[in-house]
DNA sequence: CGGCATGAGATTACTCTCATGCCGGTGCGGTAAT
């Protein structure tokens, strides 16, 4: 909690603790730093790679400023937003910090020029770009010239949410770092889970990483589900729901057609509501955006393209309108209520309904008869094959080909070669590989639909709200947390209980916290085996069930009487702890 | 995956049922037209 510096050693890692102190306070101005905050920087420091889970505003970005000041090499920043890049190199220009330079498509030539010539003089420090930028064999040879010594992958839960379709180049990172001589790679999220995580490290080839994961227990956001059957039932519940809460606020919908027929509605009501999505021109977007900052709107309604970058600390609602996709998702929009740490709300206006849609996005399958044409193109070649010449030579688009290969390369059919070339691997023949490739593709897309589920187990859930979002998020907790629905319906029926029943039940009362069935073996943590899903991991214990993440089938929830009951769960071999 | 709009057809004069087709999120980069 304290920014005192440890007492004074032989060790170097004090001396490195104590110059990263100085350089946050003289040249960021920055006199205290947290403890994750100084862990992570030392790792840093060190050369570790690292992986940072903190809340938005714990200073994530100071974790890699700080320590590049005392690297050699420049720092290469992979942000998903050219905003977001923009808002970075606006932040460090003017101030006694470092520069930072940004090269992507949205600066004229000569700015981009004018950003290579700082970074390879030493005039900046920091270079941000997107992954896209990093698929480029141009952009990685100028880049691996001037010796980066640190690669920062920013919004890291990119890599997983991303990585698999819609931006593809995200999983080709872990090349990229490989091609730029392996600086220390440090990766920063906010949200989570477990298996994400693993993915993060292992997408980017980090080697034996530090894993600085911070709490993500918010208590002053008030947690509620409200269940409907009725579409038109549901909509008029968000619509009041938005004009009755204290502003602002954000109501999250599916579609973009929904961001204006809600902002539409709540602007009958006298609110100032503006609807917020990717189809809207820029110039909107920004309006949009800017009058949401400055409090000159009350509530954004938005698809899920609002949020990233947001930084605004008196949110006071999130209003989901309809499910998302995960409780990943859920749990990041959700999070950018109450970051001043004042009483916050966020409720799932849950429709079983709107799942499919949800479906839906999840549901893209790769094409066997692609898959196998690259294949064997890349295996009939015989020498190493660029991507641009592939792209030649099938006609599919970048983002196309690029998930291809990858898949393909998942699946153990191709490699890529320390110049970022193409080459076949093992002897898989082009149907097979395809037919391996397609398997992995079904494997990601059952992961994702089990996350769903838990969406929809969250929405269905009995127990505390809290438990359940921070056990998916590999934290124990123990309810009640007081401040979610099902708690305070409990608390409520409590109450009630002791009017009537006077005395009597107050004696009870004290007791009443402690009964809770022993969840037995099935502890969180422990390495089970079912005996249809085969291998897993238990990830959260309520008092009746719990929920595994296996390894092949994702995320399920288990009735304890049933697997137990049946035997159809075990202990993994060598499972302990 | 599933909701919703549309239109055909059946049953009967205004309404209902069923089949069919369409639509749905997130951003980069580079090119083409003003």
């Amino acid at each position: 909690m304290s920014d005192t510096p440890e007492p004074a050693g032989a060790g170097t890692d004090d001396t490195a603790f104590d110059r990263l102190g100085r350089v946050a306070a003289e040249v960021f101005g920055w006199h205290e730093l947290r403890p994750g905050q100084a862990e992570a920087m030392r790792q840093v420091l060190r050369g570790r790679d690292t992986l940072v889970v903190m809340p938005t505003g714990a200073g994530k970005s100071a974790v890699y400023q700080v320590p590049a000041v005392l690297l050699s090499g420049p720092t290469v920043v992979v942000s998903p937003l050219l905003a977001l890049q923009r808002d970075q190199v606006e932040g460090l220009s003017g101030s006694d910090a470092p520069d930072a330079v940004a090269v992507n498509s949205d600066q004229a030539a000569g700015e981009t020029a004018e950003a290579w010539r700082a970074v390879r003089e030493g005039d900046a420090e920091y270079l941000l770009l997107s992954p896209e930028q990093l698929a480029k064999d141009e952009v990685l040879e100028r880049l691996a010239r001037t010796r980066p010594s640190l690669f920062v992958v920013d919004e890291a839960q990119c890599v997983s949410s991303w990585g698999h379709d819609f931006r593809p180049d995200y999983l080709r990172l872990g090349h990229a770092v490989e091609r730029l001589g392996r600086p220390t790679v440090l990766a920063l999220t906010a949200t989570a889970a477990p298996p994400v995580r693993e993915e993060i490290v292992e997408r980017l080839g980090m080697e034996d990483p530090a894993r600085i994961v911070a709490g993500f227990d918010r208590p002053g956001l008030r947690l509620e589900v409200r269940r409907f059957r009725d579409d038109e039932e549901k909509r008029r519940a968000v619509v009041e729901r938005a004009a009755r809460e204290p502003k602002p606020g954000i109501v999250y919908t599916a579609t973009r057609r929904e961001t204006e027929e809600y902002a539409a509605r709540l602007a009958e009501l006298g609110l100032s509501a503006v609807p917020y999505h990717a189809g809207l021109r820029a110039a909107e977007r920004s309006r949009a955006h800017d009058a949401f900052l400055d409090g000159e709107s009350d509530v954004v309604v938005a698809t899920s393209a609002f949020g990233m970058g947001i930084d605004k600390p008196d949110v006071r609602f999130v209003l989901h309108a309809s499910v998302p996709g995960s409780p990943d998702a859920y749990y990041q929009e959700i999070g950018r209520a109450g970051r001043d740490g004042a009483p916050a709300l966020a409720v799932l206006h849950y429709r079983p309904e709107d799942l499919g849609l949800r479906r839906f996005f999840s549901g893209g399958r790769p094409d066997p008869r692609v898959l196998a044409d690259v294949a064997a193109r890349i295996r009939r070649h015989g020498a190493p094959l660029s991507t641009a010449r592939l792209r030649e030579l099938t006609g599919l688009s970048a983002n196309r080909l690029t998930a291809t290969v990858n898949l393909l390369e998942e699946a153990g059919a191709v490699d890529t070669t320390d110049d970022g070339e193409l080459v076949p691997a093992g002897d898989l023949r082009p149907h097979e590989a395809a037919d391996r490739a397609v398997e992995v593709a079904e494997a990601r897309r059952r992961m994702e639909r089990s996350r769903l589920e838990m969406m929809r187990g969250y929405a269905e859930a009995t127990g505390c709200r809290r438990r359940f979002l921070l056990g998916y998020f590999g934290e124990e907790y123990e309810p009640p947390c007081g401040n979610c629905d099902t708690c305070l319906a409990e608390r409520a029926r409590e109450e009630e209980g002791r009017e009537e029943f006077g005395h009597l039940a107050q004696e009870r009362g004290d007791r009443d916290e402690a009964p809770r069935p022993d969840a037995g073996r099935f502890r969180s943590g422990a390495r089970v085996l079912h005996r249809e899903w085969g291998e897993g991991l238990v990830m959260s214990e309520e008092e009746d069930r719990i929920t595994v993440l296996f390894d092949t089938v994702g995320y399920r929830t288990l009735s304890l009487e049933t697997v137990v009951g049946q035997g159809l769960l075990t202990l993994a071999e060598g499972a302990g702890d």
